[in-house]
DNA sequence: ATTGGCACTCGAGGCAACGGAGTGCCAGGA
DNA sequence: TCCTGGCACTCCGTTGCCTCGAGTGCCAAT
């Protein structure tokens, strides 16, 4: 009874607040929400969560605000995720429907999620690593020079030049990539070292040397260090938090603009089935540690294609952010497993 | 004599108004510059300036800056474009040289724009429209789709999904394959309506309606409205330009976010050889009308391959990103050319 | 345990005074 | 004819002061 009434007071806080952005005082709080009680009591509830530290006051006199740890708390005790309404889910049904490949995809997605949380988004491309190959094209630029390109069941084409030992003509060409193709076609890319493990040995002699460089720079390109790739929306959002961030949005900012930092973030919580909330501090890097990053991983069956989320001030709508990036992941995980 | 000395203070009041941010006054002008006249006359120098139209005051009673119309002509007259410092030059060299692809080359070279000039980035992918056929590869999905890939002279690789309207099995892929091959290799992409035209009535006749359906989708994709790309970087410069835009920050990074917006924007102005710049009001767009423009085109011989440039605050250092705009689009121009 | 009352704190906003930077104008000098 | 020093004026930004109001903490009463 008691410790209910604490917690209502904690969720009505924190949702006036993210509605507001101002301190939230005890007399507002016992007039906009049915507690059924005094703002006296009120007062009482709040001084016990501020002793507990889930929310603090700016300053003597001011009203409170919730810290991480009350973020935290609602976002696992309070808060349910809100169900989307009809319209958005339309929204998101029209919106994506009509991509035609995957790059199509995954920039209306992020456009979609930026746009439906009012959050930045981030949406990472399909990993190679997950994908399986679906045809594989060698082609000659000097003689000496190939073009590798791999194309993958998710539609991703990848591609890299590698500069072979001795000069070759169309027709070792036209071997190699029969030979690649014969060994990779179908495979997924995990299994790829396996794959061609002894293709080399049981080759013909005159292939080998060739064949080991392309195997060497395959491996490295996609299996060793796999080019992963992010699509990012919404930055103009951050204007609306400008407040929030203050120092912090430049540093920010150029945390967003790096792959690398997008890709750590999304490779740390693409989880399938379940939405992941970092609050502030709780975020491994350094710039974010201002923001709150809800996410979640996309795809079909055991493991995740991909991983896409929101970033946005630590005073966000968490019900609405999970239910947005639940519902995009779904569909984008839809859309490319069934590809 | 008087003329030239008019000129001599608005150069020295956009310098100076470009470093400070602030309104520049006659006293601490005739002080910080040689111009061998007490404030007094700069004052008369300045009153002719503003009635002119070329500076203007914020106020009664505070220093002058510069209009537009200032600002062009300091650009058409009173500057030089400032020649880059060694480091600078060091750089550009170093920072491209590392490149391995064309995306990398693209992606580099706008996050040293984006440093260089500490203003946004943009570099546009290089048309396709100006680029030849290297290869053309197609592949089987399932027996009625096909994915259709493209290699240009400058790395891109190009992909579509057709639909034909029967199946296909391997053997009629691999000459369709030849045909078009044979037909579009080294073949400008401008030209490829004329060497497809008439493709299909000299081909076999059961190949005629697949040929048909692929070249229908090759030329609306890749000629009647080629996928045009660019990248974009160092919005975070934009917060060091936050008083600068105030209300007009989110339009205009929500227009940076808009492929379409930018491409017109580099479309405008990618002429080879001259670098543009588009003052406030002179930019066609209304999201640009507060920032100015430095822009070039960039590529070997008589057309541009794309065009790359620089997005800032009116109040910019027009020598310094000329010159930067100017180096990039040379060092990628000489990349891609070459490549 | 809850409530109403009360004194206290502190930030926001309004207002006046002040100082300083800058201007325009004018009369005198090269 | 052009430049210069002097002077009065304007206006912005800052500072200090005051008041107002929202919010708190505590306490006695229910």
């Amino acid at each position: 009874m008691l410790e209910e009434r604490r917690l209502d007071v904690l969720r009505a806080i924190v949702e006036d607040f993210v509605l507001s952005n101002e301190p939230v005082g005890s007399k507002a709080l016992a007039e906009r929400h049915q507690l059924g009680v005094s703002p006296a009591t009120v007062r009482n509830d709040m001084s016990a969560l501020e002793e507990e530290g889930y929310i603090t006051q700016p300053h003597t006199s001011a009203g409170r605000i919730p810290t991480d740890k009350g973020y935290r708390l609602f976002v696992d005790r309070l808060s349910g995720v809100k169900p989307l309404s009809r319209a958005e889910r339309r929204a998101i049904q029209s919106f994506l429907e009509g991509a035609i490949d995957l790059d199509d995809v995954v920039r209306r997605s992020v456009r979609l999620l930026a746009q439906l949380t009012r959050q930045v988004a981030v949406v990472q491309y399909p990993s190679l690593s997950c994908s399986s190959v679906r045809h594989i094209e060698i082609v000659t630029i000097t003689p000496a020079r190939l073009l590798f390109v791999m194309i993958t069941d998710t539609g991703r084409v990848e591609q890299r030049v590698v500069e072979v030992p001795a000069p070759v003509d169309d027709l070792i060409v036209g071997e190699l990539r029969g030979v690649l193709n014969a060994a990779l076609n179908g495979r997924r890319l995990v299994d790829a070292p396996e794959a061609v493990a002894d293709l080399s040995d049981a080759a013909r002699p005159d292939l080998r040397p060739h064949l080991n460089t392309l195997i060497a720079v395959v491996m490295e390109a996609l299996v060793d260090k796999p080019e992963e790739r992010v699509a990012l929306a919404g930055t103009a959002n951050l204007t609306l938090s400008a407040l929030d961030f203050a120092d912090t949005l430049r540093p920010l900012l150029e945390a967003l603009e790096e792959q690398v930092v997008l890709l750590k973030l999304i490779g740390e919580v693409r989880d399938l089935d379940t939405v992941t909330v970092r609050i502030g501090q709780e975020n491994s890097m350094d710039a974010l540690r201002s923001t709150s990053v809800v996410a979640t991983g996309y795809g079909r069956g055991a493991s995740a294609l991909g991983g896409l989320g929101v970033v946005g001030p630590r005073r966000m709508d968490y019900p609405g952010a999970m239910a947005a990036v639940r519902a995009v992941a779904k569909y984008v995980g839809d859309l490319l497993g069934a590809d």
